[in-house]
RNA sequence: GGGAGCAUAGCUCAGCUGGUUCAGAGCAUCUGCCUUACAAGCAGAGGGUCCGCGGUUCGAAUCCGUGUGCUCCCA
């Protein structure tokens, strides 16, 4: 241990070599064993990705319940890990290989597209964790899960075999949403709604050998779809389309014939109140297409342009081709109006394009079992969700009207499905080729296609003409599984991990993935291993900047999470975004509240280097007797007092989640209390020698706040531990428990605690008044004054004379009975202070300052007074109620005969 | 269109089951201090019709209704 302290924190060398200590020590590693687990799983992050401002918020947040709980005796695990994210991931990859090498992804196999995208994760799938560690977060490195590791390829594709077992698993032909950047089909979760300003058209369509001209108008948004109309479709009440019941229409640039139907689906009220049928590429008139059995004609290709099913403007993009469309029925004379429209469009989340409905074959997930017992889970309070209010709601609605969930995408980058493929189309799941060629064979004998010889292989195919099918499943189609899966839940069921560290403890996720993950994972958890998979689900707000605008990369409103720690050190970063993150609420960051944090790190580290100053000045062992020693105490038996008091008020935080609530309550009792108050309190005279009980006492408190900060500020507290006192090798504070230090208080007093508390508040009351006095009087800190104190409690304030005396400059402190003459006057609560300088004063200022609170007492009085002369008041209120109003009338009262008598001393 | 939430000091927010220890905190602002831990600091101070309007009540920032404004989710 050195005296030599750096001036300032000096976070960046503390940082590294904590961590590398923690690891090395194992600290962060668990094994099951006969403590109560604490489990937390990270939310994977994209492999490939950084970790923006959310994530640092969310980390922080479970690296904070994670080492309070290894603190509190739990037997801590925090399993760290990646997602490979199908969609982002595949796409990076192939514009990466683009980019890069100018490879092609349609001219590579499979296998070498493959081998590719692993090597890229390989490279920078580092990155996540190299920031994790850069934070602090006390994250288990032996269990790190990716979710395409082998054994949790095994379990996802096992789980899949076994819904389709279950016939909760099917496959087929639907509308599903089309990404047609990334050519791959998504879930409903995956679109985003946009309000876009659009138009409307309003095309003439001839009615098929009518009168003349006869014609039917018709408004639609989009015109590039015409050529796949195969109806019109009128509301059966509409008194205008009565006559066109039987007839047939012509579709405008094709010429096709397709009949007017009827169907209360159509609003009236809307456009002209006809509408095109076009069922390939919109949902409702899909509906309308399998009611009114219509056929669909998909013009659309995978990529978005247009088919040779649609005639014209073949190969066009959908979106030129609309331009075209508008033209050519312009020229025709057929587009009788054009008029802007609000409407709503939805993108790919991933890519951002505009998705297309679309008819394909798909696998699908039945919810609706898997959803009700996800709902009972929450709505029983088995799993509880914070802030609930807000949330709940929202998870009961998308679990009563879940549909069903689209789970294959056109992709390579993800888990294959597990489905082989004879070449007439027909298919089995199995895990594998020879499996599957086993259950043909099956199949095919139980079909009554008994072989007529002993060979065992008689059916009319063989191993190689199974073709697997091509896509991969949705990357949550894996996320749900990985609260089972980082524990091989799923691969090896009733494995000792599994068994000890499920169900988890809190899941800490954004509120935006609620559907896509946090839902999901509880009908897994139910449907797999027939429990919730967490016991709190806590959802953090959206960090938006300053100016409340959501963080992006486009805007580039997003600090870079290294540099900041660069800057400003990876405590402080935690203290910036946990001070500004209220439960549940989105919260505004700011680099300001970094800084925040840094200034927050240099006061600690200054009291530290205090500390050390009086232990080179000396340490004294002074004789008293009992008065003596409670007064020279009193400042560490406050503190005590305190520290008890804000323990259990963290505590309580804790438990409801305010984590903001609990740092910044922290965050004053160190500052405020302890360095403002405390240590200016036991301060000695400059070189003098400090009392022992006091030194000792000050070492004690500074360890259990450095203990009761550490799960937010873990270096610098760790730092600080091990400069306060020498340390046994594996005395560490991260693995301190809360209780075993300063347990036996230093300072015995016979005093209570609240008697204390009150003594102290009192103590800070007068020193706050006297000195305000003092500056308003423009006296300088170096001008003594004598002090006289008029009061009931003398007996208190005898206690605290001493330091009440330096604190305020007083060469002499002295009890009167009556007012002093010639000094000026501060009264707090009921007692009197009498300040006596050799500074002229201006008797004006305390004067008005003595008005204005006469003033105030008495509104405050007479506002009683009314209360309690209201029999209604006095009859109705709960009697502690007009208990405490006779308190105050009566407290009331004496502070104002106290001012009065001021005023009077004042002339 | 359906649902949820929010509105308190210049800014960001606390205020649990209604009751002047309830009108608060942190930033920001102003004043005075380079006091040998810390000027990245210390000591003080000022600042609010608790969004508008109704209601319930002896009593409303708090409960109810309504209006306005904002945010989010869903279609």
């Amino acid at each position: 241990m050195s005296n030599t302290l750096p001036k300032n924190f000096e976070p960046q060398q503390v940082e590294e070599k904590w961590y590398k200590h923690w690891t090395e020590q194992g600290y962060f590693n668990s094994t099951p064993d006969d403590r109560k687990p604490f489990t937390v799983v990270i939310p994977p992050p994209n492999v490939t990705g950084v970790l923006h401002m959310g994530h640092t918020l969310n980390e922080t947040v479970q690296d904070v319940l994670v080492r309070k709980a290894r603190m509190s005796g739990f037997n801590a695990c925090w399993v760290p890990g990646s997602d490979h994210a199908s969609i982002a991931t595949e796409a990076k990859v192939v514009q990466l290989l683009e980019k890069e090498k100018g490879i092609k992804k349609q001219d590579l196999s499979r296998e070498e597209f493959l081998k590719h995208a692993f090597e890229w994760k390989d490279k920078y799938g580092g990155i996540i964790n190299h920031q994790i560690k850069k934070l602090g977060c006390s994250v288990d490195w032996n269990r790190v899960t990716f979710t395409m590791d082998d054994h949790y390829y095994q379990a996802v594709i096992k789980v899949f075999i076994d819904l389709y077992n279950k016939g909760l698993i099917y496959r087929g032909a639907r509308m599903i949403n089309w990404d047609p950047q990334a050519k791959t089909a998504l879930s409903d979760e995956e679109v985003e709604y946009k309000d876009i300003q659009g138009k409307l058209y309003y095309v003439r369509y001839k009615v098929a050998n009518g009168a003349g001209d006869e014609s039917i108008l018709i408004a639609t948004q989009r015109p590039e779809t015409i050529m796949g109309d195969t109806a019109v479709c009128v509301n059966p009440n509409d008194e205008r389309y009565q006559h066109l019941k039987g007839k047939k229409v012509i579709v405008p640039l094709v010429n096709r014939e397709v009949p007017v139907i009827f169907d209360e689906y159509v609003d009236p009220s809307f456009g002209t109140g006809a509408l095109k049928v076009t069922p390939a590429h919109d949902i409702n008139d899909y509906n309308l297409g399998l009611k009114h059995n219509l056929p669909a004609i998909d013009t659309l290709n995978e990529d978005g342009t247009l088919s040779a099913a649609a005639q014209v403007f073949v190969g066009m993009d959908r979106f030129e081709a609309r331009k075209k469309a508008v033209e050519q029925l312009k020229a025709e004379g057929l587009l009788m109006k054009e008029e802007e429209y609000q409407t709503r469009l939805g993108f790919s989340q991933r890519t951002n394009a505009v998705v297309e409905p679309r008819i394909s074959t798909q696998w699908f997930v039945k919810m609706r079992e898997m959803a009700d017992d996800a709902l009972n889970a929450v709505t029983s309070g088995d799993v509880k969700i914070h802030p609930e209010e807000r949330f709940l709601a929202t998870y009961k609605y998308w679990l009563e009207n879940v549909k069903d969930w689209c789970i294959s995408r056109q992709l390579w980058w993800g888990q294959r499905i597990p489905a082989w493929y004879l070449p007439d189309g027909t298919f089995v799941v199995a895990a594998t080729r020879e499996e599957a060629f086993q259950e043909f064979q099956n199949q095919w004998a139980k079909a009554g296609n008994q072989s007529n010889s002993t060979a065992n292989d008689h059916s009319p195919f063989t191993i190689d003409d199974l073709t697997q099918d091509e896509d991969v499943l949705d990357t949550w189609f894996s996320s749900w599984l990985w609260p089972i899966e980082v524990f091989n839940g799923i691969s090896q069921p009733n494995n000792p991990d599994i068994n000890y560290y499920y169900p988890t403890s809190v899941l800490v996720t954004g509120q935006d993935i609620i559907f896509f993950w946090v839902a999901r994972m509880i009908m897994a958890g139910m449907e797999y291993m027939k429990e919730k998979p967490f016991e709190y689900v806590y959802f953090t707000g959206m960090v938006r900047d300053k100016q409340g605008r959501k963080m992006s990369k486009s805007l580039g409103n997003s600090p870079d999470l290294l540099e900041l720690i660069d800057r400003f050190g990876a405590d402080a970063v935690r203290f910036g975004i946990m001070i500004s993150a209220p439960a549940g609420n989105d919260l505004l960051f700011d680099d300001s509240s970094c800084e925040q944090g840094k200034f927050f790190n240099n006061k600690i580290w200054n009291a530290l280097k205090l500390l050390k100053m009086w232990e080179t000045n000396g340490i004294a062992s002074y004789d008293r007797s009992k008065e003596g020693f409670e007064k020279a105490t009193f400042a560490a038996t406050w503190f005590q007092a305190r520290l008890n008091q804000v323990k259990n008020e963290v505590e309580a935080l804790y438990k409801e989640f305010k984590l903001s609530e609990a740092l910044k309550t922290i965050y004053s009792l160190i500052w405020d209390d302890f360095c403002s108050w405390y240590l200016e309190w036991v301060k000695p005279p400059f070189g003098q020698p400090i009392d022992q009980h006091l030194y000792n006492s000050t070492l004690d408190y500074f360890e259990q706040l450095m203990q009761l900060l550490h799960p937010f500020m873990p270096f610098v507290t760790e730092e600080i531990y091990h400069h306060l006192r020498d340390r046994e090798n594996g005395n560490d504070l991260a693995i301190s428990q809360f209780g075993d230090l300063g347990e036996q208080q230093a300072v015995v007093s016979s005093l209570q605690d609240n008697v204390v508390l009150l003594l102290g508040n009192s103590l800070k009351d007068a020193i706050t008044a006297i000195r305000d006095v003092r500056n308003k009087n423009n006296m300088k800190p170096k001008d003594a004054i004598k002090l006289y104190i008029q009061s009931d409690n003398q007996k208190g304030y005898e206690l605290v004379a001493d330091i009440l005396a330096k604190q305020v400059n007083a060469d002499e402190v002295n009890f009167v009975a009556d007012a002093v003459a010639g000094c000026i006057t501060t009264v707090v609560g009921k007692d009197k202070f009498y300040i006596q300088s050799e500074v002229a004063v201006d008797a004006n200022v305390q004067k008005d300052q003595l008005l204005k609170e006469l003033e105030y007492q008495k509104g405050f009085l007479e506002a009683v007074n009314k209360k309690l002369s209201n029999e209604r008041f006095v009859q109705n209120a709960k009697p502690e109620i007009v208990e405490n109003e006779r308190k105050k009338q009566n407290d009331a009262a004496q502070k104002i005969k106290a001012i009065e008598e001021s005023l009077a001393t004042l002339g």
